[in-house]
DNA sequence: TGGTGCGGGTCAAAGGTCGG
DNA sequence: GCCGACCTTTGACCCGCACC
């Protein structure tokens, strides 16, 4: 049975080799040039270097495209010698494996047809492991099964939804900004009041967020509404120098570049950058249990910030009413110091970056409340 | 031992970490370099090559021919990291992103190869234009501090140095727990500055951080102890399960699972992992914009949140001092409410997942100043 | 002066594609 | 599901310049 078997694992290995050179006795390579020899001088084609030309294909006589495996090929011979190999597959000859192998009758007989590819001197080691895919299809989002409508080019077509008209303040320059309307407090809250309403419209666009209940979804504006109404500014401001512009066209002066608080920003937010990207890798590398947890862990931080503050602020309390015993240390080092400012501080210029160290001495600042005061950072 | 630390009532931070530090000297310091020994040569060097000999591709662990783009590589890594950023090719990966790139391997999934060699320290700006090279200038891309010292593992393994004991209460469990003294505010307090403590021994045993300006140090610890030490005592009770279990054995009873806020948190919460997977894929299918900025956008957002307080404070104030006309949109949205309790909820129950909706009527809240009231999340 | 490192380039021979 | 004409990618090898 195994003898009518042409399989490229044993026809390379050591059975088929045994038995057709069982008469000589002198090294690989010679068993291997004679073999080829006979071949070639009984069907024209020549693999090696016997015949400089070479121009057909050593196994079936076709129009050869180059060197294939190890022998001058033709793209139908070295198309089927490499999926034979990669799938391993098993020939049979209906006949008595000498079938005529050429141009008209390739297809005949696979069984020979292999085998000749072989004989002619083709390796089943130079054929490779599968490659990637090279038409790479771009489009993984908007892929409908998951990201139920949450791909982050959906998100940004609701904002863009949200807001018919473009904003026309897009291509306000910071020249043209001199003369606006310096926001009083009012003007700060009046704009402040069309973004809520926009930022409701945003959200309905949102089909995941329509699906919520109601008061889920009440809770969830209104405990973010700030940080969008910041984001919706710093990126009408982004393109501005000095200037906050507000939806109504006011402008809020930005006293930035302050690099309060750290004398070495930049190279804080370096290593924490490093910090940051090595986190990546450690979660990636390991594996780590499915995706997202880098995005989960620091999504730990803002609540973990929030949380933070309430402690201190319930011991500050306590110490106000006398009820807590406050040593220097805490108070230094938690509390933000006795006359101290604290950490305030803009440590990223006009850099997109986040600042590195938040503003801890926030609930004991200092108000002016008629002509909107620029925070840091903002 | 604290004694001589506190005793000094006029102590301020910079004086005391000063001292402090200059207790360091010997002892820790021979502690610190034979471990950072046994640290690089272990797993440290991940973020490079696993060789530091790097006689071996730091991509595919094939032979280098040098270094190639600022990652030595073998040549298929270099041929292909520049056909790659020449014609600016987007791949994507069919599988996790997580292939393994061997040499092998290395042609099976192109987006990993191509992640690997970013990973690998490799810079698109290396490459030049086609036939035309830009200012023969080698601009000689110097690894800024690579990992110095801040691998994961470099991190874990100095707050194991700073806590010189093992936590034993590892091994309290719920019921032994039982009969442990409920914490009195003074009893927090007293934890809190042991714990203090113990985070500035942490500090120091990074050197990156050591390396700072003193007054950043001072600034970088005072603006995060807080969260430093949540996080502190809610490892040392992740295994308990009504109690909060304080560094001097003080417990705080838990009340949890209040669920405030939100009728769905689940579902809120996976929708929040949708999207965030969402966008840390879209971001990551755009290569070549650098690594790590699914990390930076994502730590954007304490500060967000941070000023975002900051700006209702101040529109509080305004209000208050009847500067400002507030409506009841913006009142109902951003201020909490009239006398809505806000939006103070707890969406993960016993889950170590981050909640989802800040406290944000934190400002607001009541305080119970003598025991210590338990916050949620906490 | 010549060796070495690291950019650039080439092209045989792998690979994949997809209508028939 | 295989075939094979046709196209893409890979990587070993070479060149050239700047800098020891």
């Amino acid at each position: 049975m195994r003898s009518d078997v042409l399989a490229p694992s044993e026809l390379e290995g050591t059975d088929y080799l045994l038995s057709s050179t069982m008469r000589l006795e002198d090294s690989f390579l010679q068993i291997l040039d004679s073999d080829i020899q006979l071949e070639t001088s009984s069907s024209e084609a020549s693999a090696t270097s016997s015949t400089p030309l070479s121009q057909h294909c050593a196994i079936c006589g076709d129009r050869a495209t180059g060197k294939h495996y190890g022998a001058s090929s033709c793209d139908g011979c070295k198309g089927f010698f490499r999926r034979s190999v990669r799938k391993n597959h098993l020939y049979t000859c209906r006949f008595s494996r000498n079938c005529v192998v050429d141009k008209d009758k390739r297809n005949q007989c696979r069984y020979c047809r292999l085998r000749k590819c072989f004989k002619a001197g083709m390796k089943k080691e130079a054929v490779q492991n599968e490659r990637d895919r090279i038409n790479c299809r771009r489009p993984s989002y908007e892929e409908p099964t998951q990201a139920n409508g949450l791909s982050v080019v959906s998100l940004l077509n609701a904002e863009l939804l949200s807001r018919k008209v473009i904003d026309e303040t897009m291509n306000v320059s910071d020249a043209e900004i001199g003369n606006r309307k310096l926001a009083k407090i009012n003007d700060v809250c009046d704009s402040i009041k069309q973004q809520l309403l926009i930022l409701v419209e945003w959200a309905k666009y949102i089909p995941a967020f329509t699906e919520l209940h109601l008061d889920d979804q009440v809770a969830l504006l209104r405990a973010h509404a700030g940080e969008h109404l910041l984001l919706g500014c710093a990126r009408r401001s982004l393109h501005l120098k000095d200037v906050l512009l507000l939806s109504n066209n006011c402008i809020i002066a930005k006293h930035n570049i302050d690099a309060k608080g750290l004398s070495q920003p930049q190279k804080i937010k370096q290593l924490r950058y490093q910090v940051q990207i090595n986190l990546e890798d450690y979660i990636s590398d390991r594996q780590y249990e499915g995706r997202g947890r880098f995005g989960e862990l620091l999504l730990c931080l803002p609540p973990l910030q929030s949380i933070t503050w309430q402690m201190i602020e319930q011991i500050q309390f306590a110490k106000l009413f006398g009820v807590a015993h406050v040593d220097s240390l805490l108070q230094e080092m938690l509390l933000g110091g006795a006359s101290a400012e604290g950490a305030t501080d803009e440590t990223t210029g006009g850099n997109s970056s986040p600042p590195l160290v938040p503003q801890l001495s926030a609930p004991h600042a200092m108000f002016e409340p008629a002509p909107f005061k620029q925070e840091p950072n903002m």
